[in-house]
DNA sequence: AACAAATTTCAAAGCGCTTTGAGGCGAAAA
DNA sequence: TTTTCGCCTCAAAGCGCTTTGAAATTTGTT
């Protein structure tokens, strides 16, 4: 039902012409139904104060009396106030979100989620929210950063999935907005950054698989411009070059991170003459292709065939659990998404971003996935 | 580096000194810098009109002359500038988002990417962004949506994930706040919905499997409490109850959708005496997980053991790439993501939400891993 | 008791935008 | 030439909040 409304901001007399001008139904209507919202100025009334006096009660300024402010608290609370977000951004000039922006279908997948519910679970205690935007390319991209910039939706954006010279990095310190970076790049430029130390992590993996006897191990790897990519191979190279062992670089497979494809990788992998005896598996979703790879040719894993994926920590999908249970290397996404809330937090403090940058380490956890190699 | 600012809104001489006040850098020192951001006022002094003669321009309100209309355009094309959203959103009381709450790691697995991106996809278009909630609790979901409604920080909400007669609609119906659900509930009063159909792709799917002689069908179905589980399970039933099967309960697994929980299901359910010869799997993470329990046990999918899976259509995971290629009931849930978007534009433009409800038919696809039940 | 100091409260300005109602300007009508 | 009417533009109010600087009140000193 539509009662008329009068507001001046809401019924305009004349409606914009255009194309593309705004349009919509008149939602104050709802609000001046029985849930009408209760706004400073009715609650100030409400209580008997000012404004400012109010204001400055939630706030936790000092200027006011301790029993004021507690009956503020409790009657706010009691008749469920909240300051209208646009308001208070408008007048403090924080945008209380920060944004995000994910490449359509091929990035959005499992890593992502995990990594934002990490985001979202820290974020959340400090009411601040996630703005999420999709994209198809790289265009997109651009374009989505610079709106978010001009427009003041976010206070920091987080930057992900970087290349060696990631532009968008660059951009972004162009426009001046803070953001945390997620893995590594080099723009000549400081800027924040958490990562883990993929390169390590391979190495200790490919050694340790060396160290098994294995002399054929195949590389499941990610899409060969990123920078995980990169370190992952240069890790991997440096465990082989350590035993004079020859990079092979038909045991390299780049692609993105999925079962199928794994699948399809490793399957042809293994019709190869000699044929790997071990694999080191980019993720989780990419380990249960090749699992399903090893079965199809009637191999045994952590038997004829050994294996060590990298796991993301999702959980859906429990290394531990798996049968066989799964050797991997392991650096929870989630946490670091936390933790990259926590680094934007400290931005907005005051620290400065260029003095940011973590790696973490990965563990290796060995389970039944890994075994000598076959004679 | 820090520009001393002198604007009001940004450094107080009084700090609040409560715990949980406000705190902050000041934004505006970097704003002051090179890339200082194009106001309304600068675009109108650069051009020398007035505010609202560009506004206007830019809103497209008739009154405006086309030539100026045009400059004024290609002015605020050329150098940028983009409305301050929190302003603008102030100013006309429509928040130009829509939330999302996520139940934490549990629920936000693939599924819920994928319609994102299909939801995201739609609204960039009109330039309305989404808040991404994360919530661990039934609890903080519900207070989550209060907050959302109270600060206006939205003006629709995505429901999903519904139960029979789901209390959180209900709760969006009492904040008097637009919303459309993704899924089915019934709490007694109109409210907008899109769902598939469940109930007639179970159907189908186990006819199909019937036809095929298969008498002892498994179907790996999503938590009890869920909708859509129960109209899965009545599809299921009513195919058996056709053929005068009897339900036997020790054939339907209840659980989340994950390769590795799928894994176990179908793992314990071979070594029942008879043995299902067909699996109904709820997800194509479920199918992965039932793939490998089939070949566990030695049996070979498609010949000894049947399998149709749901597929929500997901890019990294493609039902016709598998091998053997996996039959499925498909229905994209990105397309879905997209209709829903479509959906609250709808609301929004005045169309009455409790109109709105559409079921979409599921695509069953035969493909190997279907075939006669074994002798 | 009288005055200063500290405490508490207030009215008003401003954040950047949209929208109003009125004013300015030139062309068509008288 | 004067009047009227469109067309275009403008200054100002208001969205709901925070923050200021001053006023009102209480407390402490002498």
């Amino acid at each position: 039902m539509q009662i008329p409304c009068n507001m001046r901001a809401c019924c305009p007399l004349r409606q914009p012409s255009e194309p593309g001008a705004r349009q919509g139904a008149c939602r104050h209507a709802a609000l001046q139904g029985p849930q009408t919202l209760m706004r400073l100025k009715d609650l100030a009334q409400h209580l008997g104060l000012s404004q400012t006096t109010v204001s400055r009660a939630l706030n936790g300024y000092p200027e006011v009396n301790e029993k004021t402010r507690l009956r503020v608290a409790e009657t706010a609370a009691r008749l469920g106030y909240r300051p209208n977000a646009n308001a208070l951004r408008l007048a403090t000039g924080r945008a209380g979100a920060i944004g995000m922006v994910l490449r359509g279908s091929s990035e959005f997948g499992p890593h992502t989620s995990e990594f934002l519910s990490g985001v979202g679970g820290r974020l959340a205690e400090e009411e601040i929210d996630i703005i999420v935007t999709t994209v198809q390319t790289y265009q997109e991209e651009v374009s989505a950063y610079r709106r978010l910039a001009a427009s003041q939706k976010v206070d920091a954006i987080i930057l992900h999935s970087p290349t060696l010279h990631d532009q968008r990095a660059k951009l972004l310190m162009e426009l001046d907005i803070p953001f945390v970076l997620h893995g590594r790049t080099d723009i000549g430029a400081p800027h924040a950054w958490l990562d883990i130390d993929n390169a390590g992590a391979m190495e200790r993996a490919t050694s340790h698989l060396l160290d098994l006897g294995h002399r054929r191990i195949a590389l499941l790897n990610g899409v060969t411009d990123r920078t995980f990519a990169v370190h992952r191979e240069n890790g991997y190279r440096k465990a082989l070059a350590a035993r004079g062992i020859a990079y092979d670089p038909a045991l390299q497979g780049n692609s993105v991170f999925s079962d199928e494809i794994a699948f399809r990788i490793a399957h042809d992998m293994l019709e190869l003459t000699p044929a790997p005896t071990a694999f080191l598996a980019g993720s989780m979703m990419t380990a249960l292709g090749v699992f399903r790879a090893i079965r199809q040719a009637g191999l045994v894993l952590g038997k004829d065939v050994s294996m060590i994926a990298h796991d993301d920590v999702f959980p859906y999908l429990n290394a531990d659990n798996m049968r066989p249970s799964m050797s991997t290397t392991r650096s929870s996404i989630s946490l670091a998404g936390v933790r990259i809330a926590e680094l934007i937090l400290q931005i907005q403090a005051g620290k400065p971003a260029a003095d940011i940058h973590e790696i973490w380490p990965v563990d290796l956890v060995l389970r039944e996935s890994t075994g000598p190699a076959p004679q």
